[in-house]
DNA sequence: CTGAAAGCGCTTACAG
DNA sequence: CTGAAAGCGCTTACAG
């Protein structure tokens, strides 16, 4: 019944055209060796077929399949999108795409993203996540780093905004609103711990006493939740909480409303990201921004100039992060 | 200076465990008709070679990519994220991957996602997101159509959530809770369209007053806060409203916010999808559950019937959608 | 159970 | 500018 029509092949698209698939393959590449009016044959040729070259002869053939893969935490959050964003635009120019994979997607299934970016052959891997084992030491392939992780990867390249710096400058921002009592509840990882040490850097600097909180690795809205119960309930006298990131953020306003302490009047917060979240009209989360979008397009870059020189030296690139003034802050209240 | 090791062959492999390359081939693809030394050696020499069939290769050899292709809409709006899970879930016993595509983030590079999907040669498509019209005929490969969507796409399976009888059900609440001044924002789309057509029901069988306000075609934040801010002006008497989205009622409740009413005891709010965010500690959202993950499994399961049977006729998969009672409904106050 | 052969749909030199 | 040839790394019949 149905005539499957099986899909066009370059061969194909030769005959209809009148030409060899040779030339085919020469006006797919773009190469500027064709006459104009063969060109125009064989596009006229794969208009027609609506032909799509085999991505999986291309790459065998070629000996390059033209993609980077990205691998992140989850989904869910979101932070990686604008670096995706970055990413792609940066890498688009070069004719290479994306492939990106969910870390907690593959947990269930496959041991590591790796092993199917690895059959895949991909150009070079960008990981926006703390590396596995087996993506430390995957050494055949360029491997870039975007963000602060705990763990180093042998040889890789690092793009990442200083979550040190940003967290200092949060701090410092409360400090001049008058704040003393300043808490910081956070999660795990390697941006976690470079906002800790930003966090005390100000708070030593000031003389001020530290209180961190971390109950858990995550960085969850419950996690922060759970940390600005625990930091009330230890030092009520608290007046301003930074927050490990701004999911963290939103579970200390719940905790707050819960604790019926009014914001910012009673209590001031800081989230980090400048997420989709803390823009909202709800929220109004004063925050960090860790221009993930220009860290995407210097991870870009890196991917690049490492695809162009595989022997250069590992490089680093230090974003500076921005404060975001929104409406979680006041002075404090001499109550 | 650095030893460039190209990757280990399926060649490589079989000289190292002293049997052909088809052998190879064979206990690759699980054959039983392999003797357990022979395997074991096979087995020995991939791993002591970190060999990993070259998926271009395989492919391409095999006439099959095993893999399906999914689109979402955008990355930012995780309501794909408990799809995937069931969809990733469901494929995996049959050996096929996923490979997802944001439209959004195609807009700028490549004119619709699918052209990458038809050169890796996907053996079925997904859609979680508008169909575009290329997409709509693509007729060469089997679509399944997750979610309600407003375009058809022929021949396409669907397995989708009863969105209409979940508004419904929805108004049903809030009519139960003696609420008669209740509000529908809605933004465009399918999904849209029917829950707008379920509020209506539910509203006219109540011999109530509809009022629906839409000011985009999209479902944001940002969008939620604008209609409901229009609704207010308009029908200040409104004491309950039923949100297109989690995302659109986050934005009803700041626009409450800022009106100065208090969520429940001054507006009941209901939202849609059970999103992450309507679980958080501050929003405690009432809404409805699309059950996405089950969506995800049903889809599944209709990419291998129809893999298995290409000449079945279209299914229609609908699922039962549930209300989840939280905060922010509140018998009406008649004050 | 095993090995030699052909072929998947391209690209890449290499002669003309 | 163009065409015949070899080869990318696998899988699939097909003889033994």
């Amino acid at each position: 019944m149905a005539a499957e029509r099986r899909r066009a092949t370059i061969y194909d698209v030769a005959q209809a055209a009148g030409v060899s698939k040779s030339l085919v393959s020469l006006v797919l590449r773009d190469s500027p060796s064709v006459s104009a009016p063969r060109r125009a044959a064989v596009l006229a040729a794969i208009k027609e077929l609506d032909y799509r070259p085999s991505q999986a002869a291309t790459a065998l053939a070629g000996g390059t399949s033209q993609t980077v893969g990205v691998v992140i935490d989850d989904y869910t959050n979101t932070w990686f999108v604008e670096l995706l964003r970055g990413l792609q635009e940066g890498l688009a120019s070069a004719g290479l795409r994306i492939a990106v994979s969910d870390r907690s997607l593959n947990t269930h299934i496959e041991s590591d993203p790796l092993d199917g970016f690895l059959s895949t052959r991909v150009e070079a891997l960008v990981l926006a996540t703390e590396p596995t084992e087996a993506m430390r030491f995957s050494s055949q392939i360029p491997v870039i780093i975007a963000g602060n992780r705990a763990t180093e990867v042998p040889g890789a390249d690092i793009t990442s905004s200083d979550d040190r710096l940003g967290a200092r400058r949060a701090i410092e921002h409360l400090i001049s609103l008058g704040h003393t009592q300043i808490g910081h509840i956070a999660g795990g990882g390697g941006a976690s711990m470079q906002r800790i040490a930003g966090y005390q850097d100000a708070m030593k600097a000031a003389g001020l006493t530290e209180r961190i909180v971390t109950v858990s690795e995550l960085t969850t809205e419950d996690i922060g939740y759970q940390c600005t119960r625990q930091l009330l309930g230890e030092a009520p006298e608290t007046t301003a909480i930074l927050a490990g990131n701004d999911s963290m953020a939103m579970g200390a306003l719940g905790a707050a409303q819960e604790a019926g302490l009014l914001v910012p009047k009673d209590l001031s917060i800081i989230g980090y990201d400048n997420s989709p979240l803390s823009d909202t009209h709800l929220l109004q989360l004063t925050t960090v921004d860790s221009r993930n979008h220009a860290l995407g397009l210097h991870a870009a870059e890196q991917v690049l100039s490492r695809l162009a020189d595989p022997e250069r030296t590992a490089q680093r690139v230090l974003l500076e992060p921005l404060l975001i003034e929104r409406s979680t802050c006041a002075p404090v209240c001499n109550a």
